[in-house]
RNA sequence: CGGGGCGUAGCUCAGCUUGGUAGAGCGCUUGGUUUGGGACCAAGAAGUCGCAGGUUCGAAUCCUGUCGCCCCGACCA
C-alpha cells in the first residue's frame, strides 16, 4: 500500500489533460514512440482495439455493398499534380521516394538509381485510385464502383502526438465512382451515417453529424462532411470524414463514360475515412485518472481473470477454477460475438497485476482466490467503477451475469459521455459572450477548454477567418437538422453575432484537435 | 518551419555554476520472507553522460558545431 489514494496516472486530466493522454498511451501499452521521427509503434493492447474496429467497420461496408481492393504505396508525381486544390492541401506534407538503389560507398550506404520521376508516398489515395477507375470506366453499366482499401499513409507532421497526430497512421479509404449527382451524394451521406453508428454503437462516443465550412473542406472536394466528437479537455475531434468530390478528380484523373443517351459524362465520386485517431479519440472520451477505459464493445479482452493464488498448496485448485469459469464464460456471447477472457496467471504481485489491468482499461476483472472456492464465489470488479469497489457473486451465474454487466458498463459509459457533451455545449449569441467564452485562462500552459458554442454565423469566410486568428476557435461542423442526438436541433434564422448579418441557421463551434 | 526547454542505467531524474574519471529512486536478475491487493529483506547485472570537434595534465561539467526529443505557434485524420 505504497500509492494510498493516489490515481494511476499522473498528472491526473485537470492537472495536464495533453501529458495525461500521454501516459494513459503508455501505461496502458498501447503505443510508444519509434526511433524514427514522428511514427509509433502500435503495441499489441493498441493494435487489438484496431482490429476489433477494423472488424466492426470491415462489416458494415460490406453490408453497404462495398469490396476491399488495395492500391499501390506510391503515387507518381505527376498523378497528384492533377487536381489543383488536392495539390495545394497535400504538398506540403509528403513524403517523396527519389532512389531506388543503395551502393555502398566508403563502407557508407548511399541513395543511388535516381528516378526519373519522383514517386509521392501516398498521403491519401484519390489520384491513383481515380486513374485506376478511368481505365476500368467505359459505360455507364461499369458504374457505380464501390471499393474500400485498408492501409498505411504517410504525411509528414511536425508535430506528433500517439495515435492523434502520426506521420505515419493507419486507415481505411473508401473510393467509390457513380453515374449521377444524387447518388453519389446519398453515398457519401450513408457513410457518413455508418461512422455514426460506429461511433455510438461500438466506441460509445456520441458524434455531431455535419457540414465542413469551405476553409475546413478536404483538398479538391465539393463539400465534406464530418462526425465530431468531444473529448474530456471539451476540445472537438473529428473523428471520421466523407467526401463528396463531384466530377473534380474524375475531370483531373479522366474518369469518363458513355451515358444512357449514349453521351460522354465524368463520374461523380465519394470518399471516406477514418483512421487510428479513433483510438485515441476513445482513451480521451472515456478514460480517468487511473488510465484507459475501454468500451466492452471494442476492448480486446472484455473479461480479465485474475486468480489469487496465496498459498502454494492451494494455487493449482484456483488456477484450474479459473480455467473452469474462463471456459464457461467463452461459451457466452454478448453483441453477438463470444467472450473474450483472458487469464492472468503470471507469476507477479497481485497488486501490480490489477492495476495494470485497470490502467489498460479492461471492463471487467475478475478475482477469484481459495476462499471463494470453498464459498461458490468470485469478486467482479467494473472499470467504470471504482478501483476498489468489487461485487462477490456467485461463479455459477457468472456466464449469464456478465454479459448484461458488459453492456451496462458500455450503456453507461455512451450516457455519460452524452451528458458531459451536453453540460459543456452552450448556445451563445454575443460576441462578448463568445470571446468570453473562448479566451483561456493561461494562453501558455495546457488546460481544459470551454467547450463547444452553437451560435449563428453569417457564412462568410472572413467572419471564419478572424475567429480562428483570435481565439484558435473553428467552425467544427455546420450540423445537420435534426442530428444532435436527444435534442431536436433545427435551422433558426437569426443574426450572426460577428457581421450582425442575418443567418440561417447555428454552426458549431470549438478548438479542435 | 519560427519561439522556448531538455538529452546522464530500461524509466524518472540528481550531479554541471566552482573540471579530478558515475549517483539515487523505480524497474530488472537471483535467493529468501510474504500474499484478498500497486509487498519486504539481501545480493547482483546494467551507463564510452545524444554525437563530433575544441580547450585542458585531466571534460558529464567549459567552448563550437550537429542530431534527437518535449512544449508553444503555423498545418492536419
Amino acid at each position: 500500500m505504497s500509492k494510498g489514494n493516489e490515481s494511476a496516472i499522473s498528472p491526473c486530466r485537470e492537472e495536464d489533460f495533453p501529458e495525461w493522454y500521454q501516459q494513459v498511451v503508455r501505461s496502458a501499452e498501447m503505443a510508444e514512440n519509434s526511433e524514427v521521427g514522428g511514427c509509433m509503434v502500435i503495441r499489441p493492447w493498441g493494435y487489438a482495439l484496431w482490429e476489433r474496429m477494423q472488424g466492426a467497420l470491415d462489416g458494415m461496408f460490406k453490408a453497404t455493398g462495398h469490396k476491399n481492393a488495395y492500391f499501390p504505396l506510391f503515387i507518381p508525381l505527376s498523378h497528384l499534380q492533377k487536381e489543383a486544390d488536392h495539390v495545394e492541401g497535400f504538398a506540403k506534407e509528403c513524403a517523396v521516394v527519389t532512389h531506388h538503389r543503395l551502393e555502398l560507398k566508403e563502407g557508407k550506404l548511399v541513395p543511388a538509381g535516381e528516378l526519373t520521376e519522383p514517386l509521392v508516398v501516398r498521403p491519401t489515395s484519390e489520384t491513383i485510385i481515380g486513374s485506376t477507375y478511368a481505365k476500368w470506366v467505359k459505360s455507364y453499366r461499369d458504374l457505380p464502383i464501390l471499393l474500400n482499401q485498408w492501409a498505411n499513409v504517410v504525411r509528414w507532421e511536425l508535430r506528433p502526438r500517439l495515435f492523434l497526430r502520426t506521420a505515419e497512421f493507419l486507415w481505411q479509404e473508401g473510393h467509390t465512382a457513380h453515374e449521377t449527382e444524387s447518388e453519389a451524394v446519398e453515398e457519401t451521406v450513408k457513410m457518413l451515417g455508418v461512422y455514426e453508428t460506429f461511433a455510438r454503437d461500438w466506441l460509445a462516443i456520441p458524434v455531431i453529424r455535419g457540414e465542413k465550412s469551405e476553409s475546413e473542406r478536404f483538398p479538391g472536394a465539393v463539400r465534406t462532411y464530418c462526425i465530431e466528437a468531444m473529448v474530456q479537455d471539451r476540445k472537438a475531434i473529428q473523428a471520421g470524414t466523407s467526401h463528396f468530390l463531384g466530377q473534380n478528380f474524375a475531370k483531373a484523373s479522366g474518369i469518363k463514360f458513355l451515358s444512357r443517351n449514349n453521351t460522354e459524362e465524368l463520374a461523380w465520386t465519394t470518399s471516406w475515412g477514418v483512421s487510428t485517431r479513433l483510438i485515441g479519440t476513445l482513451l480521451m472520451a472515456h478514460g480517468d485518472d487511473d488510465g484507459a477505459v475501454l468500451p466492452p464493445r471494442i476492448a480486446g479482452t472484455q473479461v480479465v481473470i485474475i486468480p489469487i493464488t496465496p498459498k502454494e498448496e492451494t494455487r493449482a485448485a484456483v488456477l484450474a477454477k479459473a480455467e473452469e469459469l474462463a471456459s464457461s464464460l467463452r461459451a457466452a456471447s454478448y453483441s453477438g460475438e463470444s467472450l473474450r477472457v483472458e487469464i492472468d496467471s503470471r507469476d507477479i504481485g497481485g497488486g501490480t497485476k490489477t492495476w495494470e489491468w485497470i490502467k489498460k482499461g479492461v471492463p471487467l476483472r475478475i478475482e477469484i482466490g481459495p476462499r471463494d472456492l470453498e464459498s461458490g464465489s468470485a469478486a467482479v470488479a467494473r472499470r467504470d467503477k471504482g478501483p476498489k469497489e468489487k461485487e462477490f457473486l456467485p461463479s455459477e451465474s457468472l456466464a449469464g451475469k456478465i454479459p448484461q454487466l458488459l453492456e451496462e458498463i458500455q450503456q453507461g459509459l455512451l450516457a455519460r459521455a452524452l451528458a458531459f457533451r451536453k453540460e459543456h455545449t452552450y448556445k451563445i449569441d454575443t460576441k462578448e459572450e463568445f470571446y468570453a467564452f473562448f479566451t483561456p485562462k493561461n494562453p501558455n500552459k495546457p488546460e481544459i477548454h470551454a467547450g463547444f458554442a452553437l451560435t449563428h454565423w453569417n457564412g462568410s469566410p472572413e467572419v471564419e477567418a478572424r475567429i480562428k486568428e483570435d481565439l484558435k476557435v473553428t467552425i467544427r461542423c455546420i450540423p445537420e437538422t435534426g442530428t444532435l442526438d436527444g435534442e431536436e436541433f433545427v435551422e433558426e434564422a437569426g443574426i450572426c453575432p460577428f457581421s450582425g448579418e442575418a443567418s440561417s441557421r447555428r454552426v458549431i463551434f470549438g478548438k479542435a484537435y
